[in-house]
DNA sequence: TGTACATCAGTGAACGCGCGTTCACTGATGTAC
DNA sequence: TGTACATCAGTGAACGCGCGTTCACTGATGTAC
């Protein structure tokens, strides 16, 4: 061969993590194929060696994305009050590329197609499940509590309107009423 | 003249709040200059008559849409209690062209040129007054407090989480529990 | 009153461009004999 | 060991398409004389 083993694989892993930044910082359809290669380091026609289609790439990157947050956020046993901290921060708004998929993307989600949906579907059930397991760590892999839906809806919409509003100050006291309703609660 | 007093005025109406139903359901990007000219009733090549360019129709669209969920809605004087029955309702999640354009499209704000992210930021700078005035309408024209910052997270993370997840059952917890953590801390 | 011309909202062909996708090709390596 | 061939990840030109935008034109009305 040509390549060594494994090549393929890490190429499409790299193709994957390179779009899952390039799609949470343009938008599901803000960004093409090629420009996406280009950031992999590849020409556009690669492509379809490694996905049937688009979409089979937004879902893979979407996927990707969640994890990246679940690992590096919602990390086990830690308390909402150290989660709440890392997500309802000026740096995760900043960074947008490397911030939450389901902040940044989950609201495109019903007008994609039925395979992004899905893959949108499992995430959001994923990322509500992951706020439960911070609010009652206690309680096994029980389905998400009321408690822990509103506490989700509070984090991802304070993302959303920290990043709308052009007022800095104004941005960091939605992150810390944010942090304050969900902490309160617990 | 060939068209009655106002006429060109009551096109550019129509095109607007076409294009605010268009834009709400396909996404800031989804739908393009012929087709929204198409659901207005004209042909493509009349826009520049009416528009700068593209952009000065999302702005004038997003903005008609925030009017008509603030009027529609955020009624003066309502409770918080039946504004949040409005907005957090599985038909307010459904009917997304006629919904709120902050839980739509403002997550697509921060990709967007200039022009249309200083649109978002005015109207959700109104919405978060808005939610203000159902939550403390004793104190006039105040800044927005904690709770409403919270409020407003919470309803609009609320619609986006709801749309996102396909089991309607959930979909519709998450609205309830949404409605019960703004009514509760009120 | 009648004719010539100005106005202007709307039409539809055309532009250059970038998209998603296809495909013939390249070239380095492994395998067969 | 040497030569011929198969493999296959990646290249880049090309496709049809729809986009945002431009522009010469249409045609109904109002105005000038």
């Amino acid at each position: 061969m040509r390549y060594p083993d494994g090549h393929k694989d890490a190429v499409r892993d790299r193709i994957v993590e390179a779009a899952s930044r390039a799609l949470r910082q343009h938008g599901l359809e803000g960004i093409g194929i090629p420009a996406l290669m280009k950031l992999a380091g590849l020409s556009h026609g690669g492509f379809y060696g490694h996905f049937e289609d688009r979409d089979e790439l937004v879902v893979a990157a979407v996927e990707y994305a969640a994890q990246e947050t679940a690992s590096s956020v919602f990390k086990e046993g830690a308390s909402i009050s150290s989660i709440a901290d890392a997500y309802l921060s000026v740096r995760h708004c900043e960074r947008r590329e490397h911030g939450c998929v389901v902040a940044a993307l989950a609201a495109e989600s019903p007008r994609q197609p039925a395979s992004v949906r899905h893959a949108f579907g499992r995430i959001t059930h994923g990322f509500l499940a992951l706020v439960e397991r911070a609010l009652h760590s206690q309680r096994p892999k029980s389905p998400p509590s009321d408690d822990a839906l509103a506490a989700a809806a509070t984090i991802v919409g304070a993302i959303v309107l920290s990043r709308s509003v052009e007022d800095p100050a104004l941005a960091e006291r939605i992150l810390v009423s944010a942090k304050k309703a969900v902490t309160s609660r617990a």
